[in-house]
RNA sequence: GGAUGGAUUCCCGAGUGGCCAAAGGGGACAGACUGUAAAUCUGCUGCAAUUUGCUUCGGUGGUUCGAAUCCACCUCCAUCCA
């Protein structure tokens, strides 16, 4: 099979200028190819690590990939899929975040000579001269056309400042500097960002005469229509600091049976036929089907051993039993008020409960259990002694799980 | 720059002087049912306290016994006009 057809076997793909000319390309090894990743936070999420692998199958297939770093565009903020304007960051915060990409990137990807390339577009477009460039590449673009284009239109009634506006214009110029420099003839990217890629294969037929391409990879959407990789907390990331591997685990445990196989397909590398026997599955077989993709993804994503230690704790959590791989959290002496502890504080303590107020109604409905026992009062208290050697395992609701030790 | 409308608790959105910690919906959380799924039903959703207290309605001041609600100024946003 080759790459583009497993891509599409997938359902990766989204959208493509020139089917055929891309399938040629990206099957013979003969692209350059660039994603763009925005600096906006201080760590990647599930939506980049769909790109990074999208960028390690066809760096497989022999083709060149280049990882953009926005430490440029992230000066203006994408209004594309927005609703309001993002806040602004510093330089100094996007220059942090790009060196967190860095490191985190180069986990997945291998850069070097002949291999991988990473750049960031801050060493181009900060040091823009206003009007040397608007009169340069502003003036091939229409404003007629931008209104239209389908990032800008969602956001007319809400507004949109100039700043914004910008945006597609500098992502445009990316990738001719990019087509220039390197020969990058191809651009990837989610789906959302279809226009503004569109935009750069314009400017690149406009100033250059040539053909570029771009090609968009589907949204990971759940049943629902939602944005996958989301919790209420924020994004699933992939720093172990922000998301530990125990969470990222459950997160793909629990996905709705309604999109477990497409996930598969989706994010994993296993083989397209392996997937398509697990589609067969019905019921709670497909619960397995759920384990394995937890297992999968916690496995690319921070290691082998990370990923047994998480099935492990899971497994063992959820049949009844201890593990000795569990969050813990630990308190202090000086949380203890005349000796003792309340269920309260226990909960608060162990980031289980952002509130006393929480915590006591948690409590009151009958979700919070120690040691496999349900705890009813809210005035139950606990000593430090309790607390010694393996600690007290606290649990709420149904998949929370806590080990407090002292 | 001018005119008009607006800013409410996680989100949408009611509330135009006391009965407001603030309707309703969504979401989240907890319980029941299950397969760590979905659907459904129930509870719950500012902070703290076992019948109470404290802090909230863009910001700052003011009027009043009493303000989310009235007044002044400011900030931000939308629409129309330039």
């Amino acid at each position: 099979m080759t790459v583009f057809d497993e891509l599409k076997a997938r359902g990766l793909l989204a959208q493509l200028t020139d089917e055929e000319e891309i399938k040629e390309l990206i099957n013979n090894g003969k692209a350059t190819f660039y994603i763009g990743f925005d600096p906006t936070a201080d760590s990647l999420h599930v939506g980049h690590f769909m790109a990074l692998c999208l960028m390690k199958r066809l760096q497989m297939a022999g083709n060149r990939p280049i990882a953009l770093i926005g430490g440029g565009t992230a000066m203006i903020g994408d209004p594309s899929g927005r609703q309001d304007m993002r806040t602004m960051m510093t330089k100094e915060m996007i220059d942090h975040n790009c060196e967190c990409f860095k490191k985190q990137m180069s986990r997945f990807i291998e850069f070097g000579e002949g291999k991988a390339l990473m750049v960031n577009n801050a060493d181009w477009l900060r040091d823009l001269n206003y009007i040397e460039f608007i009169r340069n590449i502003g003036a091939h673009f229409s404003v007629n056309n931008m209104l239209r284009a389908e990032c800008y239109k969602q956001r007319m009634e809400a507004g949109l400042s100039f700043l914004e506006f910008n945006y597609m214009i500098m992502q445009s110029y990316d990738f001719l500097c990019l087509y220039e420099k390197y020969g990058c003839n191809m651009q990837f990217g989610g789906d959302d960002q279809w226009s503004n890629m569109l935009g750069g294969t314009n400017l690149i037929r406009k100033k250059l005469g040539k053909d570029a391409y771009a090609m968009t990879i589907t949204l990971l959407l759940n049943s629902e229509g939602k944005k996958m990789g989301k919790t209420q907390k924020g994004a699933v990331w992939l720093d172990p600091e922000k998301t530990s591997p125990y969470e990222f685990y459950q997160y793909w445990r629990n996905v709705a049976d309604a999109d477990v196989i497409k996930c598969l397909r989706m994010l994993t590398f296993l083989p397209l036929e392996q997937i398509e026997e697990m589609a067969k599955w019905e019921g709670s077989q497909l619960n397995q089907a759920k384990e394995i993709l937890a297992y999968e993804l916690t496995n690319l994503v921070h290691g082998e051993e990370e990923a047994k230690k998480a099935q492990e704790s899971a497994r063992a959590l959820f049949s009844g039993g201890n593990a000795a791989e569990m969050p813990t959290a630990q308190i202090k002496e000086e949380d203890f008020v005349n000796g003792t502890i309340d269920i309260m504080g226990v909960l608060v303590k162990a980031g289980l409960c952002p509130s006393r107020s929480e915590a006591r109604r948690a409590v009151e409905q009958g979700g919070v259990t120690v040691n496999d026992e349900k705890v009813t009062d809210i005035k139950t208290v606990y000593s430090p002694e309790q607390f010694a050697g393996e600690g007290i395992v606290v649990r709420r609701g149904k998949k929370n799980f806590k080990r407090v030790i002292l």
